[in-house]
DNA sequence: ATTCTTGCAAAGCCTTTGCAACTGC
DNA sequence: GCAGTTGCAAAGGCTTTGCAAGAAT
């Protein structure tokens, strides 16, 4: 994590258990889903499915493919997982409790940095009102080659140039 | 297409052919190869790989799924193609001769629209300079509800206050 | 002739799903 | 006890790949 957290008055397993229940649903809490939940906001800053469940069985926590992507959506459809799409695969991260922000992703060690930049809220707004659409959500990925990746690819010779 | 063309001095089958012969490289161009670009330039906005064999079969034209997808690389390749994934699917459209934009996606119809912001160019430039960051590349789509589906979703009493 | 491309079908990867056993409420 | 969850393994999409046959240079 490298953005200040955002202060909110829930946990995010209360908040989880407050979903499971809203409205009409009557959907369950049950321990796997209280394993990953707190497993996901103690360790982790951004991760894929298959990630997570090695992490988590690592550290001696069951959990069973299937009711982890089950979880995973749900916890998408809370509020309290972000899906991030990188290249073609999906990552998550967490939302809840976390501000909004934008990714610089290096494609040499795969690094993914965070960055903020109101600029970007502009550009939405400009292009929506441009085109009579209503945002919901928007994804931004800038690829590229980050300082460290930079610096080792560097010949000697340009280095001292710095 | 929406945005106006750049102007380019090579076809794309010429671009493409000098690709494949460029530097080391000894590749063919077959005739296969040459239909999906002379198809792809005159038809599509943007596409996913099933719906460009679909379509190249029913203009009778023949085109095998492995060859398809081998051909489609070399095409981001060689710069004729970008890749546009949108959520988690894998989209082409149109790199040479065409501006750099950035997409608006529609969540109830699917339909895709581009549009231009210098700001866009702006933010990358701050984000990468704060972050010791070489940026190469970006994708950014901006999820909503465009203007049609907004109409449609809306009851005959708020249409009537526009 | 040589080397690259094609085409089929098989395999890979990630994710979802059917169904019987199980468990939170 | 009822309704929702789990877990397995199978199936689903999309994409890549091994290999023998075919084509470009």
């Amino acid at each position: 994590m490298n953005l200040q957290s955002v202060i909110v008055s829930q946990s995010p397993e209360d908040k989880f258990r407050e979903y499971l229940t809203t409205g009409n649903k009557s959907q369950r809490f049950t321990g796997q889903q209280r394993d990953m939940v707190r497993f996901i906001f103690s360790h982790h800053d951004h991760f894929d499915a298959e990630a997570l469940i090695s992490d988590m069985q690592a550290a001696s926590l069951k959990i069973s493919r299937a009711t982890a992507y089950r979880t995973l959506n749900k916890l998408v459809d809370a509020g309290l997982l972000r899906r991030l799409e990188l290249g073609t695969r999906t990552f998550y991260e967490h939302d809840y409790g976390y501000p909004q922000h934008d990714h610089l992703q290096c494609t040499k060690c795969g690094k993914v940095i965070e960055f903020q930049n109101p600029i970007i809220e502009e550009a939405i707004k400009q292009a929506s009102l441009a085109h009579g659409f209503q945002s919901e959500g928007h994804s931004f990925i800038v690829r590229g080659v980050c300082k460290e990746c930079n610096i080792a690819r560097m010949p000697k010779r340009q280095l001292d140039l710095i």
